[in-house]
DNA sequence: AGTCACTTCCCCCGAAATAGCGAGGAAGCG
DNA sequence: CGCTTCCTCGCTATTTCGGGGGAAGTGACT
């Protein structure tokens, strides 16, 4: 295993991430080993094992917004066994029949990982046995998927093309301080009276920010600024 | 190690934790391990070994948002030497001094952690003694400090009062929506126009997303909901 | 069979935000 | 000592948003 994460540390594309996963999902023994991710501007990228025509499905029927697995790991910080979550609902069942005439297997667990910049990551093995099995498998590897999910983002983040230039992103400690306050809630005339300046002074700060960010609008800017990290609420 | 990882994972209140950390620093043999996080909320909390003064100097001064190691692992993933960090600028000095005064240590090593709704959190170590010393101790206890910082933050979501009980927070998926879409920067009209609703219409979700949010505006909703994860832009 | 949540549409009006100009002073960096 | 960035303040017009009323159809769950 050591050997895995130290050979992912090494990797300098994609395809060397793609042999990797299949190496891992041999060493693991399961039916499937994917990594799945998506920056914070929305683009989504992965590698494992699923048929690839399971993946362009799930891509085109946009079920990233359906899947109770993204779902739930998008609102929770432990990694979750498939078995624990709530498959009720129509969509939801259509999806997780798609699922299994594509060859995912009955069985899942799998890794939230989460980046800067509002990056968000999934590490999932997934097989086709009995729950007493799978449950012995996910207590004796925990600890191994939870690192291998943790080196498959870290060298994603590498691979990722804006993350780099992105570090140059600043704002101003005044800027900082009016998208902070917009985003808790106060109006304009709130974030002036707080910061004690007045409005006009204000404005400024949020127009300027908005240019930095790239952003259409004050909700716009607020909202990249809290993906990108660059306010603390 | 995995003893400890083991008791963490069956600790029941922040005292445990606090404990926990000093038999990890006593694993490590380094002089201080730390492991604190601040919730989507705002809200910080920490344990480990340092000096309370400090740790209370540290929050009146707000030092989060002067500290170059939290500036800088809010925007990567990767942990962090601190070595490695621009410790230049005089306000940054004037708190690397002050943290020296403290007995933190002149070598330190830093994960960044990322749960749900913005939650952010760090796990230190750091150490007195030469670089050379330092560059070995963190190349052969990477991944135990990785997975440590992962167990420790997994255990103190579990300490967020209103984390399991957010899970009941429900948009609908027509609020879902306009708060996606007004995240990226579309205004009322172009948002009630992509979904080919009207602008009235659109206008009562945003206020239904609103109220059930608890959000005094349409900005702040939108901030809410990417801090909750209840939108993927 | 009734309640409830969701979706869709309409009216009005005052308050707030946005967009386009402008300028001067303080602080830090080479 | 300039240069740049940041902070501060001003004006006006237009657009957008917020809050207050309504109403009606669908589907789901009880």
């Amino acid at each position: 295993m050591i050997a895995i994460l130290e050979a992912l540390e090494q990797a300098s594309d994609l395809a060397e991430l793609q042999a990797l996963s299949e190496r891992m999902r041999d060493y693991f023994g399961v039916d499937h080993l994917v990594y799945h991710w998506v920056s914070g501007t929305g683009e989504q990228y992965g590698c494992g094992t699923y048929d690839p025509a399971w993946v362009a499905r799930y891509l085109e029927k946009d079920y990233l917004r359906i899947d109770p697995v993204v779902q739930s790991c998008y609102q929770r910080f432990h990694p979750v066994d498939w078995k624990q979550l709530n498959w009720s609902g129509k969509p939801v069942r259509d999806f997780q029949r798609d699922a299994m005439d594509h060859g995912v297997g009955n069985q899942g667990f799998t890794v939230p990982v989460r980046g800067p910049s509002g990056q968000f990551a999934i590490f999932t093995v997934s097989h086709s046995c009995d729950d007493c099995t799978w449950h012995a498998f996910i207590e004796n590897n925990r600890r191994e998927l939870i690192l291998a999910a943790h080196y498959f983002n870290q060298k994603a983040l590498e691979f990722e093309p804006d993350r780099a230039p992105d570090a140059a992103m600043h704002l101003s400690p005044r800027e900082v301080d009016a998208m902070t306050f917009l985003a808790m809630g106060y109006s304009r005339a709130q974030v002036a009276d707080t910061l004690s300046i007045s409005e006009h002074t204000l404005r400024v700060y949020i127009e300027s920010a908005r240019h930095k960010l790239g952003a259409a609008n004050t909700t716009h800017a607020v909202a990249r600024s809290l993906q990108q990290g660059l306010i603390i609420v």
